[in-house]
RNA sequence: GCGCCAGUAGCUCAGCCGGAUAGAGCAUCGGAUUUCUAAUCCGAGGGUCAGGGGUUCGAAUCCCUUCUGGCGUACCA
């Protein structure tokens, strides 16, 4: 019987996880203290079991073991051809219940597991931490701060502000499983020149009626900049608007809260079909009144000055734009009331890392914010992160934003809704809870295209693949674990964690059992970097074993044992993908 | 002009703190269903890893350089 373990993630780990990780698989531990002592006995070398574990790496072919030490690093050290050490290591290995057997090939000496003990041990962890699999407490007592979606008020929210809330939230969960305290704010752009310009536009060309709902003030505030262009005045009028606002004035203050009333109701419509939600809706305008304070903060430390009448910290000496704290007419700027909310929630969650995930086309903007802050002589702005991500970039002339036209997320939505509804009405029209199951899928096809690839990557938008389903897509996903629930409960009985392991001898068994050994070190790895494609790619090279798996062996069979142990495997699955779907936002149906 | 980011199969991408034979999906073509859901699986074709230099035992990966594309570059956010 052949063997087909072909995989890669360990090769990437930092040297601190590694070590965490040893602590969960033994396997690795066993290896790492062999070649440890080996290394001590056979050159008289003595090296740190977290030196020879980073060296630890899986071999790219299954024929070629599980887990494999590359000879390279310690040849240098021991001054002897990597071949050598090799086999000389390899001709003293004795096998034990972890480690079955080990072979040299070249500068390599790869390890092979004892697959039993593996997949038992496997198991068993996911079996007792069941929806905490892949969990772990290393953040427990800190806290991390993640500032996602933020849009601007009086507008749709546009593609962009739905990347930020799904990076953001997924990276809110990562960081949650391993065990950090979070803090999710929706920074709203409700302050800010744009608001006089609105007040303006509504003034003139408003009517009689008071609006309702968005699209009116998105078309006062389209009109505005139309008619700006002839008219330059209108800009010097909403400067001064936005003055008085920045003022407290009654009545321009009583226009703000009802634009802001009537955007957030849009925004909440959208927030709850993807299922976004926020622990704070602090937006630009909760910070107007701090706003003095920090300006004077940074005129005690002696960082303004005047230019071209505007108050700005220059920053020549680091080659960057000075950046502008108050305009020539004193009111604020954006850099001003981000750097006076980083204050703000640095004193009020006293974080450990803050997460601002915005646009990549605001990186420069960042850049200046976190040197200013380094300057007023914050250490902690070497914790707050600019998660940035791509251009949302439209292939179909029509959705252009260009030409005041935009693509209403809404629309987007409740068309991968009723796309997946038809799907359902085509293979599975008796289905029960379709609606639900439609909603699920079609909303669960946009959070995973939108996160399955690093997020530095522009998005080319195109409903064609948006909305296709095959493949690697959120319903593929899905699919596999409704499948599983289906085999589950053909089953009849609830899995027992008794049955025999041993049992699960195919070559796809083991690989799979791997790639759910793995799951933790995806969340790990995908939260040190900010990263959710990580876990997606991780879920679907799990769904990709499966279901190859599923093809080639049946899990249900006459023989009663050997289905018992498959369907402890098969609820190990459905379980670990169920806990990364929820990760990244999505909904694991039952059944669709 | 300057700065940052990107360039891997026809398309969308993974791999990038150097290691064993560059991998997926889509699309195309050919197969698999009396059997646990075919939104699945198996197979085929498809590559100058943008070009050139360098470092190294070894480079898609690190350094330099050129080209192409995107974004940014003070009173918008």
């Amino acid at each position: 019987m052949g063997e087909r373990i072909n995989e890669n993630a360990f090769s990437e780990q930092s040297g601190e996880y590694k070590l965490a990780r040893s602590v969960m698989n033994p396997f690795i531990k066993r290896i790492v203290c062999f070649v440890t002592e080996s290394v001590q006995s056979a050159f008289d070398v003595e090296l740190a079991q977290c030196e020879i574990e980073k060296l630890i790496e899986v071999p790219p072919d299954y024929k070629m073991g599980d887990y494999a030490l590359p000879c390279f690093i310690l040849a240098k050290q021991v001054k002897r051809s990597p071949q050598m050490i090799a086999e000389k290591l390899g001709v003293g290995f004795e096998a034990d219940e972890y480690i079955k057997n080990v072979v040299t090939t070249g500068p390599y000496l790869n390890f092979f597991v004892n697959r039993g003990m593996f997949i038992r041990h496997v198991l068993h962890c996911i079996d007792s931490e069941k929806d905490g699999f892949g969990t772990s407490d290393e953040g427990e007592g800190k806290c991390v701060v993640v500032d996602y979606s933020s849009p601007n008020i009086a507008k749709h929210l546009a593609v962009h502000h739905m990347r930020s809330a799904l990076i953001g939230r997924s990276i809110y969960n990562l960081y949650v499983a391993l065990g950090y305290k979070c803090c999710g704010i929706n920074h709203l752009g409700d302050w800010g020149t744009q608001f006089g310009k609105l007040i303006v536009a509504y003034k003139k060309w408003g009517g009689e009626e008071t609006p309702s709902d968005i699209e009116t003030l998105y078309k006062l505030y389209v009109r505005f900049h139309k008619e700006a262009e002839d008219d330059p005045s209108l800009e010097d009028e909403s400067r001064e608007w936005f003055k008085k606002l920045e003022n407290g004035d009654d009545e321009s203050s009583e226009l703000w809260r009802l634009f802001k009333d009537i955007s957030m109701k849009e925004f909440d419509k959208i927030y709850d079909m993807l299922g976004i939600t926020f622990d704070y809706y602090t937006g630009e305008s909760f910070y107007n009144g701090m706003l003095d304070d920090t300006v004077e903060r940074l005129k005690e430390s002696g960082l303004l000055e005047l230019s071209d009448n505007a108050q700005v910290v220059n920053l020549d000496k680091y080659n960057m734009p000075p950046c502008l704290i108050r305009k020539s007419d004193d009111a604020s700027l954006y850099a001003t009331r981000d750097i006076c909310a980083a204050e703000y929630r640095k004193r009020e969650f006293d974080f450990d890392k803050m997460v601002y995930v915005v646009g990549s086309e605001q990186k420069l903007h960042f850049k200046q914010f976190k040197k200013v802050l380094e300057l007023m002589g914050y250490e902690w702005q070497d914790e707050c992160y600019h998660v940035d991500f791509g251009l949302v970039k439209f292939k179909d002339e029509k959705m252009s934003t260009r030409k005041g036209k935009v693509v209403l997320l809404e629309d987007l939505l409740n068309e991968s809704i009723s796309r997946a509804r038809e799907i359902i009405k085509e293979k599975n029209p008796d289905l029960d809870g379709r609606d639900e199951i439609a909603d699920a899928v079609g909303i669960g096809a946009i959070i995973f295209s939108d996160l399955k690839n690093k997020r530095i990557k522009d998005v080319n938008f195109d409903w064609d693949e948006i909305l296709n389903f095959d493949g690697e897509t959120g319903p593929y996903v899905q699919y596999t674990h409704a499948r599983l629930c289906s085999i589950i409960r053909k089953y009849g009985k609830n899995p027992d964690i008794g049955a025999d392991p041993e049992l699960l001898s195919e070559d796809e068994e083991f690989l799979l059992v791997k790639k759910l050994e793995q799951y933790p070190v995806a969340i790990k790895r995908a939260a040190d970097v900010f990263e959710p494609s990580i876990l997606v790619g991780h879920l679907l090279e799990i769904c990709s074993s499966l279901n190859s798996y599923y093809n080639q062996c049946r899990i249900i069979s006459d023989d009663s044992s050997l289905t018992d142990s498959r369907i402890v495997l098969i609820d190990c699955v459905r379980q670990v993908i169920k806990n990364g779907l929820l990760m990244i936002g999505m909904r694991p149906p039952d059944r669709m």
